[in-house]
DNA sequence: ATACTAAACGAAAGCCTTTCGGTTTACTCG
DNA sequence: CGAGTAAACCGAAAGGCTTTCGTTTAGTAT
């Protein structure tokens, strides 16, 4: 087929498509994409530079999607409170996205700005120097890892049929897999601030 | 080649062999660990079942490798801080390994005995019910996301020309990514450990 | 009209995991 | 000691994957 009239393929078309196979099967290949939106592989490079990039988008994308309101009028607890939230949330989203992100640079400026706005609140609060990336890279880190969580197997722990009474009793006592890591994230969430704030 | 007099193939030889492919290049592939232990590939599942359970023992053979002092003296903070900085430090000496696990259930029986270890620790310094598991998974969450960080690009955040001063000038304070890496955890180790003291 | 760029295609190179069948040797049980 | 079974290797092949390359044609600007 040569060009045609109008454009088969467009970026934002791309990104649809790459996040639901990601959403449905955990992950995605050039083949499979192209034949969803039903045009060949090769084409694809006409508009990305391959896989990489579509990553990149689609982490920007789920971003996007999930906007959060100005934090001027918050304090920074309430403030840090919503952007790791709605991070986390994104994610959450399209829990098997995490996985294919984890080693990745972070390029898309939607996602730098949510970065800049955890800087600018833990400016805010107090903190200074080196303790500014710290406490960005912990709340990362956690934010990063609750994300992941939702994308694991429905077992995180598989403790063999003898031994191990208390993990075994403390996973009894959590609720389904969404349910836990609802309830871990808010805890997390909860504790982290808590250190933060008895830093200062 | 028939069946050889002595094996040639061993289960710790293929781990050790497997480790030392992600030290070197970040991933490891049945046809390169083959190559390098001088063996065809397909011989390879004559020992094991495939790709996933030699990741699932390399898992094991990092903790293994990593062992930490008994708790039983230790009081609950001193204790919480031995096992996680070991499992931390387990992956910090392989730090392109923890990618590959992220979506892996873990089954390694020693790694298994350190999270057992985690939540008597946690029982022990008064956490009940839903909360040790969330505790847990905090705890998880964030020694995972500070492995990943590790196995992370020279730069996780390229913010781009112009914009984001407060982030350029956060990342301007940060020392080389492994120190950064390093101060980081600390910092987060602390923050956390003092977010759970003050929820007792 | 002419030339250039954009957007599609097919084909192919070079990876990867896993399965299968074949072959030879080691071990074990009578 | 002899025979049968299991173990450990091999090569080949199926079916994925990403990316590059050359080709074709539509639109655009000079």
């Amino acid at each position: 087929m040569p060009r045609p009239p109008v454009p088969l393929i467009s970026i934002d078309g791309l990104v649809t498509a790459a996040l639901a196979l990601v959403d449905e099967s955990g992950d995605f290949s050039l083949p499979k994409l192209a034949r969803r939106i039903g045009v060949s592989q090769s084409s694809i490079y006409s508009h990305v530079s391959g896989r990489e990039e579509i990553l990149e988008l689609m982490r920007g994308r789920i971003v996007a999607e999930n906007p959060y309101p100005a934090l001027d009028d918050l304090g920074w607890e309430a403030a840090l409170r919503t952007v790791v939230r709605s991070y986390r949330d994104a994610f959450a989203r399209h829990p098997r996205l995490a996985p294919l992100l984890v080693l990745q640079t972070v390029r898309d400026v939607d996602v730098i700005a949510l970065y800049e706005d955890l800087a600018l609140v833990l400016e805010r609060a107090g903190f200074m120097g080196r303790d500014v990336v710290s406490a960005i890279s912990t709340i990362d880190s956690f934010a990063l890892g609750a994300a992941l969580d939702l994308a694991a197997p429905e077992v995180v722990w598989a403790p063999p049929d003898d031994g191990f009474p208390t993990l075994k009793r403390a996973l009894g006592h959590a609720g389904p897999p969404r349910q836990r890591g609802e309830d871990a994230f808010t805890f997390g969430l909860d504790i982290i601030l808590a250190g933060l704030r008895s830093r200062l």
